[in-house]
DNA sequence: TTAAAAACTGGTTAAAAATACAGGTACTGG
DNA sequence: CCAGTACCTGTATTTTTAACCAGTTTTTAA
């Protein structure tokens, strides 16, 4: 029987860091990498907690080059049945893997979340590194509202489900029970979220309102171009 | 596999160096270090190797990271089964996903085939469902020529390399070295080459004139919508 | 047979990254 | 209460690394 190792809880989060962006990247973390996820000013922050798991024996460091972490015993061990067990049904983030498996949500019925699975037509791979932001979803998109954005009717929205979007981006909001594809524009307390066709109006959200950012549009797919 | 990317030896044997260099520290090599274990006197040898790898799809490089090489397709495929071998409790199965690999060609020179190796910018990997009919690659969009179609500066044609276009359908011609993106209307002799955008004139081909069909419009990715 | 691509050498430069040092705060076991 | 440890900022320095440029030789394919 081997030693329990006894982890505080921040050097557990640094460990499951290191693993997680093992699974992603495909390469260990450097030390201001860790620093920035985690919201450290300085890296040495970073440094130190590599030593303290060191220590413990959970990592090895190897001196002088990047990246230049390496799991032992049950750390690594943990890691493999990480990448087993996320290889499930929606992301699919193995190591250094590039496919995404992005579902396909058609029409979505009145006040149901959206990716709700009743929602998916199917499901579509594509390589995460396609798009800057790593979509979750692809949404077909109905109506020539964002025409003059170069959003046709029937294009596939690839869509990043966040909360956060900067004035100016392209967003699926909802409004009430409506899910809507519109450009965002934030002045102070009002929202106002803008079609790219001057048939259609733009909407003002009035504080107060019920409206939720579902996600932002990071790309888009059309494969409905023949005739 | 459907795709069976061509490497040459030396390629090859980067390529088994880069996996066996992951599986055996956990992080892909450096430039230097590939250089140092084939013997390289100049590690920009293997650097000039990666980028050969990386157009050719096998692996893609993460600009600004040391040892950002991630495996792609088939190259990860297979180290996750040295992994099965080697490693005893790690599986991989992958939903039966028939990948196509795309070439991005990004600026076409004048008067050299599309399909030039000097063009291709670096591969990718999408499902070979995605689009009603098979692309042979990735065309970079230049100009505002096609945007009353949605087809905007920087956009990924997706093409199939064919002579075979009917009216109305979106083209990649060629007249004499210009290579362009338009909508092919013809009439019996004469054949036009429609913009999808006012301020655009429509090129009238007359007989005799050096003109080709390239390739068939059969979808669009768009990766570039965040601001 | 000739031009292009592959496969290198050799060097440079800027950025990324490791790592050390000098602090500071908060908690914890004795 | 006090030392030790965990946890952090901030700065600095050196090494590692990516990435570019200018060449040369060999191989490959029109």
């Amino acid at each position: 029987m081997q030693f329990a190792v006894k982890l505080t809880a921040r050097q557990q989060q640094i460990l499951d860091l290191i693993q997680s962006a093992i699974a992603r990247t495909g390469a260990p973390p450097t030390r201001a990498e860790i620093a920035n996820e985690l919201g450290f000013k300085s890296a040495n922050a970073a440094e130190e907690h590599l030593q303290a798991l060191a220590r413990k024996g959970v990592i090895e460091l190897v001196s002088g080059t990047s990246r230049g972490i390496r799991l032992k015993g049950d750390a690594l061990r943990s890691l493999n049945e990480t990448r087993h067990r996320e290889g499930g049904q929606f992301s699919l983030s193995l190591p250094g893997m590039s496919q995404l498996a992005l579902p396909l949500i058609g029409r979505v019925a009145a006040g149901s979340p959206i990716l709700a699975q009743e929602h998916v037509d199917q499901t579509y791979y594509v390589e995460n590194t396609l798009f800057q932001r790593q979509p979750d979803y692809l949404l077909k998109v109905r109506g020539m509202s964002m025409r003059d954005a170069g959003i046709m009717d029937g294009d596939l929205l690839a869509v990043q489900a966040t909360k956060e979007a900067r004035n100016g981006q392209i967003v699926v909001a909802r409004l009430g029970d409506e899910v809507t594809v519109k450009r965002l524009k934030r002045n102070k307390l009002v929202i106002e979220l803008h079609a790219e066709n001057p048939d259609y109006p733009t909407i003002v959200v009035q504080p107060g309102e019920p409206f939720e950012i579902e996600g932002l549009a990071v790309g888009l797919i059309r494969n409905t171009m023949l005739m």
